[in-house]
DNA sequence: TGATTCCTGTCC
DNA sequence: GGACAGGAATCA
């Protein structure tokens, strides 16, 4: 499932090739993935346009498109649980089932960018400038925006519910999912399901540290590859060995030797350390 | 605020 | 052969 060191991983691995890159066609084969959005119309729309910049917010991959002067638009790409996007030069074959294969943009000089998920769940949305805020997460993103003990503060006062309901959520905070929502309030010693106003000011602070801690690290690992997640050249992340709860039920803790818990929280599944973050 | 929906591969 | 995995939109 890309969380935000993937979604950042893959971008890191596709700007490189594709920055600067004129798209000579784009091919949908599977409408689904564009939101209804047909095959023509994606075409008309991203043929001969120029990738200006590649950037990210929150799990959201955006390409902004020109096209002569003031022409912009932006594909903004989500890859929800098993959704890649991978680029292959020019000759490189791609082996994935094709009925999995939904999209396809072929580059001016050769190379093409495709966009792959079995479950069909991801997103290719086209926007204009304007549209952009409305389609993207309003939380702060913790890579790009900094997080501080002031911010998480903010963004968590008078919500109700529990912390691991709050982290998931990306109008809050944007870019944590399932597993780095776990890992994090391990790090900071917190149990999921503790509310926002029962924070003490060290533990909003240590829940900051987990957060950010959490996030470079798998970053500098290029993310977690569990089953499906590979970067933008196709490599897996290398991450997964050093998750501390997540997927780990049953299992001793990393920190303490106790068996680690699985729960419900927010309809996921969530792994904590009964002992490492009391109730 | 919580349940439901979308999907398909994997695991028991 | 059925439960489960889950991000986010949608709805009760």
């Amino acid at each position: 499932m890309p969380e935000l060191p993937e979604v950042e991983t893959i971008r890191r691995s596709l700007e490189p090739e594709l920055l600067g890159r004129r798209i000579a066609s784009a091919t949908v084969h599977h409408g689904h993935v564009t939101g209804g959005l047909g095959a023509r119309a994606f075409q008309a729309a991203l043929g001969g346009r120029t990738i200006t910049r590649l950037w990210r917010r929150g799990k959201y991959l955006v390409f902004d498109l020109a096209r002569n002067a003031g022409l912009e638009r932006h594909l903004i790409c989500h890859l929800r649980m098993t959704g890649r996007l991978r680029y292959l030069r020019p000759g490189a074959r791609w082996t994935e089932a094709p009925r999995h294969t939904h999209a396809t943009l072929r580059l001016e000089g050769g190379g093409r960018l495709i966009f792959h998920d079995v479950r069909k769940f991801g997103r290719l949305t086209l926007a204009a400038p304007g549209e952009l805020a409305g389609l993207l997460p309003a939380g702060r993103d913790p890579v790009v925006d900094g997080l501080a003990a002031a911010d998480l503060e903010r963004a968590l006062r008078a919500r109700r519910g529990g912390l691991k309901a709050l982290l998931l959520r990306q109008d809050l905070l944007c870019g944590l999912g399932n597993i780095y929502a776990d890992e994090a309030l391990h790090r900071a010693g917190l149990h999921p399901a503790r509310t926002a106003d029962s924070l003490q000011a060290a533990e909003l602070a240590r829940l900051t540290a987990g957060i950010m801690a959490v996030l470079s690290e798998a970053l500098a690992f290029r993310g977690t590859t569990l089953l499906d997640y590979r970067s933008g050249d196709g490599e897996r992340g290398g991450f997964a060995e050093y998750l501390r709860v997540y997927g780990r039920a049953g299992r001793p803790c990393r920190a303490c030797g106790s068996a680690v818990v699985a729960m419900r929280a927010a309809g996921r599944t969530t792994a904590f350390c009964p002992r490492c973050q009391p109730g």
